[in-house]
DNA sequence: TTACAATAGTTGCACGTGCATTAAACTCGG
DNA sequence: CCGAGTTTAATGCACGTGCAACTATTGTAA
């Protein structure tokens, strides 16, 4: 009456979680704790640098980081200088979150030292495994995004 | 006086990090919550299924998790009736985890389920290019795990 | 215009987590 | 045999998270 096993060696979720999270380790407590920020803190820096100004709604849809989740962790990183908030124009309702100068000056140094984590992570890997290795990964999330499983 | 800018959609970490998420995400809810269970706790069982019993610092260093936590979990998990706690016979400071009769049971319905939502995610995925992908993780993994960045 | 629904954001609450500390049991050198 | 140091587990505490409820603002249909 064992029940059937299942190898974590060869077992796929296993193998992609535990890598991401010892990435999101490493890079969070060598480089992001220096700044007090945390990897979704990292993350909402990122996509306002890559996407511009953002209302938290789509900056919640852009990250997956639930709204109320974001409220709070929007006001911690207002205090630490690095966005800044105020309300839409139009709009009364939306408030626009935005890169400070402060932020954008964090970000040049966190960027580099992102891509040597990403290097550490990928040594021994060719670059034609490499892009398959992406290609993978982009497929897999969409086989797990889409409604249907 | 841009930072410079870093495309998450090809960015390593990223994607696997993501994917680490959506993969527990589902998993948790769509099978696991209906025991009153997370992923933490789900890998805990798997361990102890494929390793026997265990001391709660071994079990705490095969899943990672914080021992602090893992006291905690373990009383959960020992509530539920899934797993059963005995003082070691010839250390008492230990504590020796095992599955009970009814862990082992969840276990049998819970490995197939597993299985099926790591069908989904490899879907489109050959088995060639599957076992490179899994031996990409692996090594990314003794690339970050190891004492040296 | 006036109700009713939808949307954006915030807050109350319960919960799980990690760190630091403590308690108990064991090890080992003197 | 004794006492310092180590190991194992449990607990106090602060904190971040998600869900649910709530407020404020905007959209829409009669």
């Amino acid at each position: 009456m064992r029940p059937p096993t299942l190898n974590l060696d060869e077992y796929l979720p296993y193998l992609v979680n535990r890598v991401g999270v010892a990435l999101a380790l490493r890079f969070g407590k060598d480089a992001l704790a220096r700044y007090g920020l945390s990897i979704e803190m990292w993350r909402v820096l990122v996509v306002l640098s890559n996407n511009g100004g953002q209302r938290q709604v789509d900056l919640g849809g852009l990250t997956s980081i639930d709204a109320s989740t974001l409220s709070r962790m929007v006001t911690r990183l207002s205090r630490l200088g690095l966005v800044g908030r105020r309300r839409s124009a139009t709009d009364n309702r939306e408030v626009e979150v935005a890169l400070t100068a402060k932020g954008r000056a964090a970000l040049r140094r966190l960027v580099p030292t992102a891509r040597r984590f990403e290097a550490v992570a990928a040594a021994g890997i060719s670059r034609a495994e490499l892009a398959d290795l992406k290609r993978a990964l982009r497929l897999m999330y969409r086989n797990l995004a889409l409604p249907q499983g």
